[in-house]
DNA sequence: TTTATTCTGTAACTATTGTTGCAAATTGAG
DNA sequence: CTCAATTTGCAACAATAGTTACAGAATAAA
C-alpha cells in the first residue's frame, strides 16, 4: 500500500504537466488510491458507475461485449489517461457500455462522480484534459474501424502483437492464442494458424502462452 | 436565403431546449448560415478546420477513408448536433481525420473556432452540450464497431437499409448498390446479391436507383 | 510419478465475402 | 428515336475466415 506522501507524488508526477495548481491539490485530498493485479475487471458492462477513473500506472484494455458474451478490442488506455466513456455515464447515471480490464498491475485513482462537473465549471485544465480524452479515445475508435474495414486479420493480428509490445514495454505477450482470438473477435484455430505464418516468416517465435516479436 | 428573422428562429427551435438564452442570443448575431445540396461534402480528410458546424436541418454522413480512396460509413448526425470530431480539430488546429457529407438538402450553422474555447469557460449548457455531443458519438463509433465485428454482411446491410429510412423519413432509398457497397465497404456485386436475397424474401423492392423498404 | 488440464498444431471441410467478366435493362442526352 | 452511359443481374471462380475433430506437447495438480 501507497503512502499518502506517495501518492501525491505519483498525482503531481503523472498529471502535474496537465492539470493546475489548485486541482492537484483538491485531487490529493480526494483521491481514493486502487491498485489492481493483472486480468483485473474495473468495470463491467452494464455497471452503474459512480467514480471517475485516473489511471496512473499501468495499462488497461477496454472492450465491448456482446449478448452472447463475445468480445472486440477497442483500445487501450495508459498512464495519466481517464476512460472517457465512464465520464458521461458519471454525469448521466447511465450503464457503462464498455469493459475494461487491467493488462498489468496497475494503480487507478478514483474520484466521486459529481466532481466531474464541478470540475468542469471550475478548472479550465479540467475541461481540457477531459475533452483532449474524448478527441483522444475516438481517435482510437477510428482506428480501430480502420483495422477492422480495411486491413485482413493477418495483418491486423500484426498490429495487434505490435500495439502489446509498444504497450508493455516487452518483446514478450503472455497471451495464450485463444485470448488473442477473442481480443479480434476471430477463432483461436485461425489465430494459431496465422501465427504459424509470422512465425515462417520469421517475424515472431511462439511459445506456451508466449510469443516472442523478434521484428516490428 | 434565410431571412435574419427566420434564423434566428430557426436556432431557438432547434437549440433553444438545450442551450441557455445567453448564448442562443450570441450565437445568433454570429452564426454564418451555409444551406447545401445533397451530397455536397462539407469537410474533408485534412481540412484545417476554422469554423464549428452546427446542423440545423437536413442530415450528414460521416466517413472514414484510406489512402486508395476507399470509405467506411461511421455514424449520422443530425438536426441539433455538432460534429465532435471537428472540435476539438479546431482547439488544437489539427487536420480532420474524417470526411462529411450532405444526405439531403441541409442548413448548417458556422461558428468561428475561438468561440468553441470562450463559450467552454462561459456557459455551462455549452460544456453539457459539447460533452454529450462527444459521448453521443462514442456511442454510435462503438455500434459501428458492433456492427463490423459482430454482424454479417446480410444483417449489416439490414441495419443499414433501416438507419437510412428512419434518418431520412422516406420508405424510398434513392442509392445505387455502389454507393451502399462503398458506405460498407464491401464491393457492388456483394451487394446486389444480398439485396436480391432481402428482395425474394419480400423484404425490399428493388427499382434502379431506389430500394423500396417494405418491413422493417 | 501419474494424471488431468490446458494449450497448440494440423487437416479437412464449410461459409462468407470478394473478383472478374459479360449481358441486359434503364435512363438521359442529343 | 438513337446512342451512350449508368446501373443491375448473373455465373464462375478465388480468397479469406470460421468450424470441427483429433492428436500431441507442455504444464499443473494430485
Amino acid at each position: 500500500m501507497l503512502s499518502t506522501e506517495k501518492k501525491k507524488l505519483l498525482i503531481r508526477e503523472i498529471l502535474g504537466y496537465i492539470l493546475e495548481e489548485e486541482l492537484l491539490e483538491e485531487m490529493s485530498h480526494l483521491a481514493k488510491f486502487r491498485e489492481t493485479e493483472t486480468d483485473e475487471i474495473i468495470v463491467h458492462v452494464g455497471d452503474e458507475l459512480k467514480m471517475i477513473p485516473i489511471i496512473i500506472q499501468g495499462s488497461i484494455k477496454v472492450s465491448r461485449e456482446n449478448d452472447e458474451g463475445q468480445e472486440i478490442l477497442l483500445y487501450y488506455i495508459e498512464g495519466g489517461d481517464t476512460c472517457a466513456m465512464t465520464l458521461q455515464c458519471c454525469v448521466q447515471l447511465k450503464d457503462s457500455q464498455i469493459k475494461a480490464t487491467t493488462m498489468e498491475p496497475s494503480v487507478l485513482l478514483m474520484f466521486p462522480s459529481k466532481y466531474m462537473e464541478l470540475w468542469m465549471d471550475k478548472y479550465k485544465s479540467w475541461r481540457e484534459y477531459i475533452l483532449s480524452s474524448y478527441h483522444n479515445r475516438m481517435t482510437e475508435l477510428m482506428e480501430t474501424i480502420d483495422a477492422m474495414a480495411f486491413m485482413k486479420l493477418d495483418k491486423r493480428l500484426l498490429k495487434y502483437l505490435n500495439d502489446q509490445v509498444k504497450l508493455l514495454g516487452s518483446l514478450e505477450i503472455h497471451h495464450t492464442h485463444q485470448q488473442i482470438a477473442d481480443d479480434l473477435h476471430s477463432s483461436r484455430v485461425v489465430v494459431s494458424r496465422l501465427l504459424k505464418q509470422l512465425e515462417n516468416r520469421g517475424m515472431i517465435e511462439i511459445h506456451r502462452n508466449r510469443i516472442l516479436v523478434k521484428s516490428f
